[in-house]
DNA sequence: TGCATCCGGAGCGTATACAATACAGAGCTT
DNA sequence: AAGCTCTGTATTGTATACGCTCCGGATGCA
């Protein structure tokens, strides 16, 4: 892996300000912000999966008109984040089990193989940013404040992957990271979720220490742990079994 | 790249349809067709890279009003094949010369360890349809329809992708592959476009004797070989220093 | 009473209208 | 003569209007 440059952010000069104190005169660098607040949302599943996501409404509460929010929708569409149904509208979506499989297994392979990378190329300012990123996730974690430690956690192993210095990839991750959220959110046993409350503390140092091989074999163990916590198995049908389900009543 | 004359046809069986032959009865499906339309002809380079795509005139060519185009145009920006400057609009992508190393390592990460997966799990179906993709694509390149041969072979990579059976890393080698097209555009050597004529039935052999661990090397080698003979170096900064280029004449 | 049909509302899909802005060319000033 | 500004035009950004489809309830008929 070659290359110096680091990762911009799409257009630097990008700027969040309040969701609902400017809805006149919002820019087009606007959009970007709503995307985020809506991203968020859903990742920190406050908007779990299958909720419906009515354009009127968002419209009303970002302040601004259908054409805008139809814009962020169909770009969350294409990260997978919600699912647009023709003529039924938006809502969060609900992966399932194959997908679960695809993301992890799609995970493992790039996560893994960028530890190697990661750790050759790590800085001493990336590693203090870890340090703190995985520390705001465990006071997060031990305040029992879930949605923010899910978002804190798909956060890290994002700019985990952004320390590879491949841009493409660094995306990739970050879209699987969200999809994860979303899982979770589905497939995930309430109390546990997902990453323990150490281990991305421990893969900071490992990398700080510029162990490339142990960091990988590392995170093939966290990821495989995280999957293995789920409940994956099939949702019951599309049409349930009434008399099977009311059984015990007759 | 003059005329916006040239992204009507394609050479499969996708329709182009008179000017306002059904104004009404578009139906949603119709944005699919021109979306795929647009991608293929800049995959194939009917559309250079620096193209400009502007909106009234593709809303003409397509019979649709520029709503519509805005929605293909920005999922091709997601994508990358498009980039969409503010207050400018739509044009095809330049990769710079990062966004070429990233793509290349990216799909070299992938797409070596999908054939290890994919020599499991291919089947003769599989196996006839692939064969297939390498005879069109080697009869393609024998006629010097380099435009042909460009996109079946990155359909080709895709498809490859495909049957691993994970879908998101088979969506994600897809859009890798259809960068990769741009970068030929930009990087490419006249006369040696990318792939080998056989390289992808040798591939396909590889797979067929389900020798997972040769196809895996021989992918390795063909993804390299690819890049090796890309010109990639950095083109004059939007800003030339003007000084240093007209230094001999001073 | 149960089912089918009709009707009304709600919400999305598409087109069009209007406003804002960047580029280009011409004219003026120094 | 060169540079700067000012204005005109072309093109995008945003909002709004309208039509169409789907869902729910009410009504009529068997």
């Amino acid at each position: 892996m070659s290359g110096s440059r680091q990762m911009a952010e799409s257009t630097s000069g990008d700027q969040a300000q309040a969701p609902d104190s400017g809805p006149k005169k919002s820019g087009g660098k606007g959009l970007e912000a709503i995307y985020r607040s809506i991203s968020a949302a859903i990742i920190e599943h406050r908007l779990k999966p299958g909720a419906r996501l009515r354009e009127d409404a968002l419209a009303e509460v970002f302040g601004i008109s259908r054409t805008g929010i139809r814009k962020v929708l169909q770009r969350l569409a294409l990260e997978q984040l919600v699912t647009l149904t023709p003529r039924r509208g938006a809502s969060v979506s609900r992966p399932s089990v194959d997908d679960a499989r695809d993301v992890f297994e799609a995970r493992l392979m790039v996560e893994c193989a960028l530890m190697e990378v990661a750790a050759t190329r790590i800085t001493e300012a990336d590693i203090q940013e870890l340090r703190d990123m995985a520390k705001q996730e465990r006071e997060a974690l031990r305040n029992l404040e879930q949605r923010s430690a899910i978002k804190l956690s798909a956060d890290f192993h994002a700019r985990l992957a952004e320390i590879s210095g491949n841009r493409a990839l660094a995306e990739f991750v970050g879209q699987l990271s969200s999809r994860s959220s979303l899982i979770l959110a589905v497939y995930g046993n309430a109390g546990h979720l997902g990453c323990e409350s150490h281990d991305h503390d421990n893969l900071v140092e490992l990398l700080a220490a510029g162990d490339g091989a142990r960091a990988k074999d590392f995170m093939e163990r966290h990821l495989k742990s995280i999957e293995a916590s789920l409940s994956i198995f099939d949702e019951p049908e599309e049409t349930p079994d009434l008399r099977d389900i009311f059984a015990v009543d007759v």
